[in-house]
RNA sequence: GCCCCCAUCGUCUAGAGGCCUAGGACAACACCCUUUCACGGUGUAGACAGCGAUUCGAAUUCGCUUGGGGGUACCA
């Protein structure tokens, strides 16, 4: 048996998509699972589009979400460069073995020739494949092309492949999600694998880049499907093992339209941004497309890869819905450790002044705000009355013109005269008396306790009362009451 | 236009001919718990796209239709 290898290949023409996360997620999951190795590489051969901060927040993302590849640009491995662009003066040398055993040729074409044809078929209703007149070009023909300054693209001959590994046109692979995939090779058109500036295009290249990687299993985007055909005939060219190949349905927006940033967030780095758990994140998108076989949603990476099967993934598209999302977040903020969710809530409470509490203090922050948020960032609002004490009472006016609001926030002021501050349980004891005091008048517990929580901080919702009583201390609760007084 | 892929509750899915009066999760709704909001708990509602065929029997197999997605580049 020989070592699993799977690779990732985004091209960085963008921040790493949610889309790429998750095929990379289960490619990871993947070699996990076989025991095997997980290759970063970076698909840089279309210069015009790269950009140094997308590579930068490519490899970001992949770490934050622990995808940790064992090959790549930043660590090297055996089969180094993993940058393509880096890699330029290898493909020609496999194009010119194409040349050599016939399965390519030169093309001299011109983009209005080529634009011609596809208009011309299209006219025809017919599939738009390129006519192969550059493949029959005599030595004479194509130095006078080349006398007028044009310079050749190579193109891949899908007739010779075709014919000399299959007994008919009909290309067929065995999918690793989706079974028996197949596609009439006459259909497909004489593809360019290097362009006239002498480098190499997508299909051609990852060929190339996979074989010489030892890629043993291609997971990707089922919109590689149709790039599929080409590949398997460029590697039978090439006289080289085809891989497995394994595809994915396509994650798709709430309208079924490709997920975008109309949409909202679409890269790993936006949904961080917005106060999701990368563990939450990874969750979920492992959810998408996979189930787990004992009913269990809420797992590790590591439980997850335990109990991934490629086969049993789903083939069809899904749908990125945030409900759930949102949902499981809420899940994994409620379960994190204090000290390792105040590391993440950090950058969320940037604006407040965080010295004014102790450690301690800022985990007991924590711990009484986490319960209702679904994301990070509603810390901020959850979180401000205890940072910043000028109180807006305007949207609990209502409350706080209550006939009995006075009389509660006089019996608070005084009751808190003897009371003791330094922990919540004597705060616990006497807010009960008072309730209960007030139950006798015919007021409500809950109502007392509006009173207080409007005068303390100016909402009518919130984290436990005693608790942020005890955290503001008795001076500033006394004056936040006071000030509602009037 | 042509080619390919896909099709179970609103969403993610379980289901590989009888175990299905189709199960779970999120969302929705109701109730309970509670010092608020929430968390949690209990319950309700909610789907096999349509039509044919195969079979004693089909969500599960096959065909067609419809719908959705993808591809059709000297982009990746």
């Amino acid at each position: 048996m020989t070592e699993t290898r799977v690779r990732i290949a985004p091209s960085p023409s963008g921040n790493l998509h949610i889309g790429t996360a998750r095929t990379a997620l289960f490619n990871y999951l993947y070699a996990k699972k076989m025991g095997g190795k997980f290759v970063l590489r970076i698909e840089d051969t279309d210069a015009e589009r790269t950009e140094q901060q997308y590579i930068d927040n490519i490899f970001d993302s992949l770490k934050a979400l622990g995808l940790n590849w064992d090959e790549g640009p930043d660590v090297g491995g055996d089969y180094a460069p993993y940058t393509q662009s880096e890699r330029f003066d290898i493909y020609p040398e496999y194009a010119q073995k194409l040349l050599d055993a016939g399965f390519a040729y030169e093309c001299y074409c011109t983009p209005e020739e080529l634009e011609a044809e596809k208009q011309a078929s299209q006219a025809n209703k017919v599939a738009h494949v390129y006519s192969g007149k550059c493949e029959n070009l005599t030595e004479e023909e194509k130095a006078k092309l080349i006398a007028e300054g044009r310079k050749p693209a190579i193109r891949f001959s899908i007739k010779k492949a075709l014919k000399a590994f299959h007994e008919t046109s009909e290309i067929t692979f065995d999918d690793l999600v989706k079974g028996e995939l197949k596609q009439n090779g006459d259909l497909i058109g004489d593809f360019v694998i290097m362009k006239s500036n002498g480098t190499p295009t997508y299909n051609f290249a990852v060929v190339v880049d996979d074989l010489l990687m030892k890629i043993t299993d291609i997971i990707r985007g089922e919109d590689h499907i149709s790039n599929t055909f080409k590949q398997i005939l460029i590697y039978e060219a090439l006289g080289v093992e085809v891989p497995r190949f394994g595809h994915l349905g396509m994650i798709l927006a709430p309208d079924r339209s490709k997920l975008s940033k109309r949409h909202g967030a679409t890269a790993v780095s936006d949904f961080i941004k917005e106060g999701y758990l990368i563990e939450a994140l990874v969750n979920f998108v492992a959810l998408l497309g996979w189930a787990p076989s004992d009913g269990v949603e809420i797992k590790t990476v590591d439980e997850i890869a335990a109990d991934f099967r490629i086969a049993e993934v789903s083939s069809s598209n899904s749908i990125f819905e945030y409900d759930k999302l949102n949902w499981m977040n809420g899940q994994y903020i409620k379960k994190m450790p204090l000290e390792e969710l105040l590391e993440h809530a950090k950058p969320f409470l940037a604006e407040y002044n965080l010295e004014r509490y102790t450690h301690d203090e800022l985990l007991r922050i924590l711990e009484i705000t986490r319960e209702p948020i679904t994301l990070l960032s509603e810390l901020k609002y959850d979180t401000e009355y205890l940072f910043n004490d000028d109180i807006k009472l305007d949207e609990v006016s209502e409350v706080l013109s209550a006939e009995y609001a006075n009389d509660v926030l006089s019996r608070t002021l005084e009751i808190s005269e003897g009371l003791d501050f330094s922990s919540e349980e004597p705060l616990h004891e006497a807010f009960a008396n008072l309730r209960g005091e007030f139950k006798e008048k015919g007021i409500k517990p809950k109502e007392t306790m509006w009173v207080i929580r409007a005068a303390t901080t100016g909402r009518t919702r919130g984290a436990d009362m005693c608790a942020i009583i005890k955290l503001l201390g008795k001076d500033e609760f006394t004056r936040r009451i006071k000030a509602a007084m009037n």
